[in-house]
DNA sequence: CTCCCGCTAGAACGACCTCTCTAGAGAGAC
DNA sequence: GTCTCTCTAGAGAGGTCGTTCTAGCGGGAG
């Protein structure tokens, strides 16, 4: 955390704090000692003080996490067998690090959505935004628009799930379901477009990385 | 919530303000008002305080929710629209409540499985008891042993993640996928114990109610 | 050099937190 | 009646909360 100009320290330490206890459990006093700052430097960047700061780690968790669609998915000829990889590598990695990387989006959302509007507002706005890429790079791999969205929908809900249930029973066995349940419903999708395949988007052959 | 014993009605109220607002957010002077009981009464019935509240709010919730299971999938002879119809129906009961229905099991899980070691392992103890019931009930409805597990795990982890979208997004969209991916996994998994019939637990056809 | 200003630094404030404590209300035994 | 014991009742202690405030550091402009 060096290196790295305040603003962004504050950032990436609320984000790693909201993961582990979420955001009332985080104090502004606990944040300042996480990322090497005094009190007045964060109200001096975030005006808004710990409402602020929690917004913005949302947005930037937000953005990180999506990028890792395409990273675990690219690397699969066969998209099925990439989405349960992905929920392996999910797995493995909440194991590795104790039970705690849940996604922070989903802690606070199930946290503050009734109590911070302006919290619950940039949640959902983070959410809508995975949907939307996701469904652009389901539908790039080769599923008709509105099972691509479908199969997105289903992909982060078993993903939010599976981080709950890991974290509760300490366990990966939910990330390992999660992953099968997943796969059997693109699969299931991706013979859906085979069978009729006058849909618009399908550039090239179903279950393909794209070009 | 006038004639109950005061012990149930902490308990009660402090289930619902988990699910709306979490674990750190609430106070014990909240939930003595929300409960219409002194600060003095709730230490009195619950020796260990908050948490001792919070966790025996856990334990009823969790044994509340497990029985709607069978409530929910009973009347369907289908197993497989039984799982969409429940679905829809969380989804309808979350919309008609203001998207704040959320299990607080689900909720409290994401928030301080990292801060608060025994209610996290009453979350998980509940958790697991879930399971356990449910594959029960599943094998019950003719899936085998092993993928009636599965098929649970699948359940849970999408119907948690479902309410954390919906959340979210104030869109029932998260459920309605949640419950098809859900659904044709099961549909896969009965079709698998139809093709291998060599199973201990079928005792009566797959899909249907037992007797 | 001086001036300026973005930023650091942390003390201080009032509000609220969890939990403890004392006092007494009320029901049942005798 | 009186004694006893469970539970109610809420004030208060001690601490932490989010936030504000003033003071000053440090580097670029003139």
């Amino acid at each position: 955390m060096a290196g790295m100009r305040t603003e962004e320290r504050i950032t990436l330490a609320m984000a790693e704090l909201l993961r582990k206890q979420g955001y009332a459990a985080t104090g502004v006093n606990q944040l300042a000692r996480a990322a090497d700052a005094p009190t007045g430097s964060i109200y001096h960047h975030f005006k808004g003080g710990k409402r602020d700061v929690a917004a913005a780690a949302l947005r930037s968790s937000g953005a990180a996490y999506i990028q890792l669609l395409p990273l675990l998915l690219d690397p699969h000829d066969d998209l099925v067998t990439g989405i349960e990889a992905a929920f392996a590598a999910a797995a493995d990695d909440m194991r590795d690090t104790g039970w705690a990387n849940m996604c922070p989006v989903g802690t606070v959302t199930g946290e503050v959505a009734d109590t911070e509007p302006l919290l619950r507002e940039v949640a959902g706005e983070v959410m809508g935004g995975w949907v939307e890429e996701g469904t652009r790079y389901l539908a790039g791999r080769g599923l008709p628009e509105p099972a691509a969205r479908s199969a997105m929908y289903a992909l982060l809900t078993a993903l939010e799930g599976a981080f709950i249930l890991a974290r509760g029973l300490r366990s990966t066995d939910p990330f390992a379901a999660a992953g099968r349940s997943v796969a059997a419903y693109v699969a299931s999708l991706v013979e859906q477009a085979a069978d009729a395949p006058h849909a618009e988007a399908a550039p090239s052959a179903p279950g393909t990385a794209p070009a």
